[in-house]
DNA sequence: CATCTAATATTGTCATACAAACTGGAGGCC
DNA sequence: GGCCTCCAGTTTGTATGACAATATTAGATG
């Protein structure tokens, strides 16, 4: 999920950009729930840095919406609704088809080699049932997809919305019915891609996208019917 | 453009806030052009703050990719290529025709008297040939189409998007023809508002773009032939 | 048991400090 | 004179410590 650069020049590694993917990735995990207080001091404890360097990140955190400042000025886990995942997924729609087009026109062979190899290793992981590895598998399908279809703006764009909805993925994948269905999905995708056919890979990416939509909405409605949760904390 | 919150509660205004908003005006006025360089003690003593406000700041404005990192480190404006423009504005029509087709659906009374308040506004400035003053009303008026439109999200997602073109729009609207053209465009997306016509009114926002869209990236094709300077100053 | 008050935590901001990387120049060398 | 090297000054990244203004909690009190 997280790759290193191994470009030569120029990668001293910030400290800060450390603290961001480990905070990232303990969002999208599901460690710091939705609604979670992150505490400055606490993450400075946890990461094993300074509070310079915590406040950073979360302000950066902050600007692509994976937390939300309460109205204490406290920083939380940023909250979901089933409205919000609605419209993030209608964009990830309009942004990713346009994505995978692009992709198709302009990937070179290794992209598509290497979009191909992740395909293999989701169906494999879709096999086992095994919904976190999915979730990451799925993951690095969707920002492939990004990376080769070659535009900044829309990588930028369509990027922090994909690390928006990750948290949910799993609990969307283990709707019934959505693995058989979503494995036919990936086919489809895939298969269009390999045969270069621009439409069909937007119009399978879209029906992809359309499903995922529909089974989390779904399943964040039925939550928010049940619980309306006062306060929540983090994972220790 | 800026408006301070007037709401009762909790607004106790942030230093770093104050900054952000600064830093953005200059960065969308051309004060601070594309290419130049920050350096966060020289924007010290310009916002009269202190480093560490600056610094975050500056993460949140590199999250809007509104400054981006060179290559050893200096933080610079962003630079935008027409492809970049591009893609931008394809991205902002399909968010853009969504939330239109959103306000006219969601809006309220007030909210749609506000709108062609700023229309008016629009019309005069626009037979005054004041650029400036245009393109701030310009934006307002966008804003206001994402806020009524009701969405978090697409706000969120369309807004920094609007922040990205903001210093182009002066000059795409001085292109020779664009000013006439843009009042027909206006009025049309106005009108279709004002009859309850969504298709229309995403079909004359639609129009709109793409015609601003054109203009852009016909000037920064034409500024990229001409020029690759090298290095570019801040303005003092 | 409800409330008010005092102790404690948390956030926002500033001032410093310092290492590492980078920049620009002064001299020195050919 | 042109070119290279090494030194001093910049700039960024990070860590600390301090402090005011609020929140939150715990306690004391009726």
């Amino acid at each position: 999920m997280e790759y290193e650069d191994l470009r030569i020049v120029d990668t001293p590694s910030l400290v800060r950009d450390h603290a961001i993917s480990k905070l990232r990735n303990a969002i999208s995990s599901g460690l710091y729930p939705p609604g979670a207080r992150l505490v400055e001091r606490e993450l400075c404890e946890a990461l094993g840095v300074s509070r310079t360097s915590v406040r950073e990140a979360l302000r950066q955190l902050q600007s692509e919406n994976l937390v939300e400042v309460g109205r204490r000025r406290s920083i939380n886990v940023a909250v979901i609704t089933a409205q919000d995942a609605a419209d993030i997924y209608m964009i990830r729609e309009m942004l990713e088809t346009q994505a995978i087009r692009r992709f198709v026109a302009l990937s070179d062979d290794a992209e598509r080699k290497a979009l191909a190899a992740v395909h293999k290793r989701l169906v494999k992981a879709l096999s086992k049932n095994d919904m976190a590895q999915l979730s990451a598998i799925a993951s690095e399908f969707y920002e492939r997809v990004l990376i080769g279809a070659k535009s900044r703006v829309i990588y930028e764009v369509a990027r922090p919305l994909l690390a928006r909805v990750n948290y949910l993925r799993i609990r969307s994948m283990a709707e019934p019915g959505r693995l058989d269905g979503g494995l036919k999905e990936w086919d489809a995708m895939m298969e269009a891609v390999q045969a270069g056919d621009a439409d069909r890979a937007a119009e399978a990416m879209a029906v992809h996208l359309r499903n995922a939509r529909a089974a989390i909405v779904a399943r964040l409605e039925a939550d928010e019917k049940t619980a309306i949760p006062a306060k929540r904390k983090a994972a220790s």
